[in-house]
DNA sequence: TGTTCAATCTTTACATTGTAAAGTTAATAT
DNA sequence: ATATTAACTTTACAATGTAAAGATTGAACA
């Protein structure tokens, strides 16, 4: 922690420094060197905690996506219900990305953001944002008393995720400026079924 | 053309060069002096015809959105009318990329691709796919003769195109494997409004 | 207490890459 | 035939990822 020989916690100082690299430059301005180099470390030390760039990039991912997972529980927390909330999230989804366009071209734009969270299991459930999407959907069907297929439950959640998704990808990564106005889009039809 | 000083047709052999990489590993896999190896030309060649590296890497871009405009406009070909032909856009949409997922990383991961298309007007119309889309579905509302307001058109394309552009994001981006057949929800109601 | 040891960090070194600069070649215009 | 110029090569350098070997230090242990 002083600034002797070992700096205490260059972890997750390393994580911290990426995180503002790619805030101030995207991820093009990142490299080990340079995060080193905010930590006062020589441009090998990371390697004492990290396999590779790659790995550091993963515990950044991790890092970012604990910010959004914060939003998704912040649109959770204020509703009322679970449609509200389902709404509300999705509307935060995009409008999260929308003020952090770095951060959504960071997390999906090489490498894919949920093999970082999956045990074992073949599916998505270990990806934070999807889970808690199922969860609040599960409760939404008690609430509202609806009974439906296991296949049909999944096609609902493929389509509420994909569609946030998808909104959120292409305000962020085509820089459209349609004429329509896109938090009515957000507030809109689209996130819901 | 020949072998000799002057290769005669660098600058399109190095945009075939840099698609091959791609398809073999991938965006990170290319650099500059790889696709003039591949040209067998010094690494500096490329220079003549490209500014940079994004230059370069900016014509494959339009090269890979060729390819996939050519799969649209499959769909519109093979269809009877605007309906069928707007389900189908999306339907081969999403297959192209589930089959190319690379070229969904190359084409959506770090840059806009719509920047590479625009000319000087604010909106997305000078992007083909887009101008596709647009196109079939002012045919789809004359034939079903519907009226609507520009604002709802607009909010419509979106739709469109977002659903579609969220499911291939899902499917490339994350490898997920929900056990719902995507297929099923490539047909379903998903990709209409 | 002194020694050992493992984790953490530095130094040095090297290959890959993007790119600039200057020189070379050959096609084309005059 | 000569000059011009686009297309290429050669040389050079800085940034980067990463390997290897050595230095430092705190902690476990005798």
């Amino acid at each position: 922690m002083s600034d002797s020989y070992h700096h205490g916690n260059l972890k997750q100082a390393l994580i911290d420094a990426g995180v503002k690299i790619i805030n101030e430059s995207g991820e093009s301005g990142l490299s080990l060197r340079k995060a080193a180099a905010l930590c006062n470390v020589s441009h090998a030390a990371p390697y004492a905690h990290f396999k590779d760039k790659e790995e550091l990039i993963e515990e950044i991912k991790k890092n970012v996506t604990g910010q959004f997972m914060e939003e998704l529980q912040n649109a959770v927390r204020e509703a009322s219900d679970a449609e509200s909330a389902l709404i509300s999230m999705g509307r935060r989804y995009v409008l999260f990305f929308l003020h952090n366009p770095d951060y959504f071209k960071f997390l999906f734009g090489s490498q894919n953001i949920v093999a970082h969270f999956r045990t074992d299991k073949e599916y998505e459930e270990d990806y934070p944002p999807f889970k808690l999407l199922k969860e609040i959907y599960i409760n939404f069907l008690r609430e509202k008393n609806i009974k439906k297929k296991k296949n049909e439950q999944e096609l609902d959640l493929l389509k509420l995720w994909s569609s946030a998704h998808g909104l959120a990808a292409i305000a962020c990564m085509s820089k459209v400026k349609l004429s329509c106005d896109w938090k009515k889009a957000i507030e809109g039809d689209i996130l819901l079924k």
